[in-house]
RNA sequence: GGAGCAGGCCAGGCGGUCGCUGCGAGUUCGGGAAGCCGAAUUUCGGGGAGGAAAGUCCGGGCUCCACAGGGCGCGGUGGUGGGUAACGCCCACCGUCCGUGAGGAUAGGGAAAGUGCCACAGAAAACAAACCGCCGUAUGGGCUUGCCUGUGCGGUAAGGGUGAAAAGGUGCGGUAAGAGCGCACCGCGGUGCGGGUGACCGUGCUGGCAGGGUAAACCCCACCGGGAGCAAGACCAAGCAGGGGGAAUCGCGGCCGUUGGCAACAACAGCCGCGACGGAUCGGCCCGAUCCGUUCGACCUCCGGGUGUGUCGCUCGAGGUGAUGAGCGAUCAUCAUCCUAGAUAAAUGACCGCUCUCGACAAAACCCGGCUUAUCGGCCUGCUCCGCGU
RNA sequence: GGCUCCGUAGCCAAGUGGCUAAGGCAGUGGAUUGCAAAUCCACCAUCCCCGGUUCGAAUCCGGGCGGAGCCU
């Protein structure tokens, strides 16, 4: 179902500014709009965006190490949504919020995202909005 | 060969693919008469974290506020000389302590200005002191008749014991026993001479000795110190509500005007000056100074509301590298040469291959100089001690 | 990024440089009771860590670690 979107044109596997969260303004509907999953190494926040791409922002904790400990995670989560982004779903912003420090490599964040993101699409698709908005 | 001391340096490398960031060029679009300006970019090129970027412990630059003055306080530093923009940093030297040594450590002014504190133990802990002991003497007792012992008075700081600390240490003489009582050496105080810019060192004479510790206790002395910090600050745009509450809410004098009045004068309004009160600033308090206010209001203060976006500040600097010269050194001077991150939900990563010593601690956020703390492994230079051989 | 403050038992905390570091709640053990509650007794401390000053440090000084709060 995601192959539909990008058949034509050869995918360049880039990651500019447009598809990022930016200011707090873009923060704080995903958090207030409270569908969220997660297994033991990701928390994943969805919001649907009304546009054609599905945008990430990031969130980490002071507690999961110093500086380069949380750099490092943020640039692993971006080259997973990067390698990932075509076969996520559309229309969503997402923040990512990684949970634990030791599980965390390329392939797992891959997984957890593709698995986590169908998900909260499903949970957004199926029941009509009833949740608290 | 072993053990060690000091100083300096490196912080995996190479290649390929994809991706991020900002710079330059190109292309496209828009504006303009043009130089050019703005935007987009899935085009190209080269640049892109540290020795500690960390902790925020000191010192500066820079920015805004303040910038009559005086007194009292407050904080910091503390051997001497130098270096520096400055420092609590660095260098050299001095003293003390530690180490066989190379070397290391050092908040290292004043206790003879004053105040405070010194628990427990101990006889006594500060205008110092006699518990045990030792010695002399007076007197009593015992008997083996020259010894033992009790009490009083006096002498004594050598010995015991307490303590972290008890009137300088060792030796000889001396004495009833002892004691700087005397002498020698060491220590200490005073004084002279010599050396050194100085801290201080050496040495002569002299005094038998003044005096506990603690100033990272108060304090004294000397020197230094305006406040806040790039979330400083400036500009542009957008937007909300110049919203609500509170304290204080006078007096005198002069001038002019209006009204009333024959006039004296009275009432009202305005301006000026002085005082009082209130507020702000002068880092804290007091004096004092300046400014503002005293009835729509302004200022102050409390509670709220909006924006919390863009541009500048933002990287050429007490800068790096090299050479020469001055200096023991920290460092400085001159010349040549180079431009080497400027992000803003915040940029350096992922994958593959080869290779080695198999990679630690750790991410710029205005910028520098230091200190401290974390740190795998390795390299270089100089030096010390021990053992063996020549 | 900058500024400020705080660390004492499981929790709340007092503590002029000097006794075995007060006290309350909780916990454990015991006494009391027919059994409990209440009460009484006892136990429970790396004074965040490492150095220094001092005869002696929870206290004074320096460094580190951890945790809060404020500033656009």
């Amino acid at each position: 179902m995601s192959e539909d979107t990008t058949t034509s044109k050869p995918q360049r596997q880039g990651f500019p500014k447009s598809s990022r969260l930016l200011t707090r303004a873009d923060f704080e509907p995903v958090y207030r709009f409270r569908c969220k999953a997660g297994d033991g190494t990701l928390l994943v926040f969805a919001l649907p965006n009304h546009r054609t791409s599905t945008r990430i922002g990031l969130s980490v904790s002071k507690k999961l190490g110093n500086a380069v400990v949380r750099n490092r995670l943020k640039r692993l989560l971006r080259e997973a949504f990067r390698l990932t982004q075509f076969d996520l779903p559309t229309g969503l912003d997402l923040v990512l919020i990684p949970t634990a420090v030791d599980k965390a490599s390329l392939v797992s964040y891959q997984q957890s995202l593709k698995r986590l993101s169908w998900k909260l699409d499903r949970r957004l698709q199926t029941p009509p909005p009833e949740p608290a908005t």
